[in-house]
DNA sequence: ACACATTAGATTGCACACAATTTAATTGTG
DNA sequence: CACAATTAAATTGTGTGCAATCTAATGTGT
């Protein structure tokens, strides 16, 4: 920075900028890392962590998988029918509660689960760290990620 | 490898699953908590990255855009298109080699960057964590970020 | 019972990301 | 010089993310 004073606080300025940086540009290359290995499996990365979900516990609300995975109905809705269209899930109303609507597996979506084991295996090896690594920097981003979402309240 | 196989295969499977989804949700998390504060400067959040690339050096390729934020030209294009309408940047051919556009900063972009100051000051605040914090936690996630760039190349 | 607020999903509109393809310009090689 | 290979952008198509809005169903307070 050509006019810089030397002060802490510009410095601390470019700091956040390339945390957050980091943060997005490794994102998206999760993203394209997951790309070749779930491709075998026909999914994309948010509809394998959908699937991840109903894996571990069938028949959930559009809501609760929302708040699993933070992402609203704008986003879960089209990729639900894309999943549905799939042949990997069902979508029916609650009839105790008409307003949900509660995500289960068909049969091929229930067997899919095998053949994915192999998906975080491969990708265990192309993160590059050890198990330690990555549960420190797992839990460091849960707590800054909270921090982010705790900070938006305070905007509004 | 230097991870655990066999029957800790259970365990490193969930593992890697959350790291990756630890890195996707809070990489979601920076984009909206950055929101409100852009909205003065009527900038997304990938919008504002393009604009500290160029705050930084003005005159760049797409090209050399592109590669500092591993971003290609089917995002860049209609992003660096939307901040010219914005009246922010210029675009034109490089008359030393035409397949090239160079991207420059129009007054108004460049006067931006005064008001933009304010913007990483109130977002390292949100990140709720120390300078040695964000500096560690943003080297480890470059280092994991190359590791996972490596790993595609290695499944084409 | 009834008006009002709340909630769950769906829809609409906008802006990324990225693979794949296309077009135009440049470079490398014989 | 010719011409194939390479490069830079743009384009096309698919799939997210998310704000804002809408509809229908449920909860609530008097």
């Amino acid at each position: 920075m050509e006019n810089a004073t030397g002060n802490a606080q510009e410095s601390q300025l470019k700091l956040s900028n390339f945390l957050c940086f980091a943060i997005y540009s490794t994102a998206n290359a999760v993203t394209r890392a997951y790309q070749p290995r779930l491709a075998a499996l026909g999914l994309t990365y948010p509809q394998y962590l959908v699937m991840v979900v109903l894996w571990e516990q069938e028949n959930q609300t559009v809501k609760a998988i929302g708040d699993k995975l933070s992402l609203d109905s704008g986003t879960l809705t089209p990729l639900l029918k894309r999943l549905e269209t799939a042949g990997l899930i069902t979508r029916r109303r609650n009839t105790v509660d008409e307003r949900q609507v509660l995500i289960g597996l068909t049969n091929e979506g229930r067997k899919m689960r095998e053949r994915a084991e192999a998906v975080p295996v491969a990708m265990g090896q192309a993160f590059g760290c050890s198990m330690d690594e990555a549960q420190s920097l797992r839990s460091e981003l849960i707590t800054m990620r909270d921090n982010l979402v705790a900070s938006i309240g305070e905007t509004k």
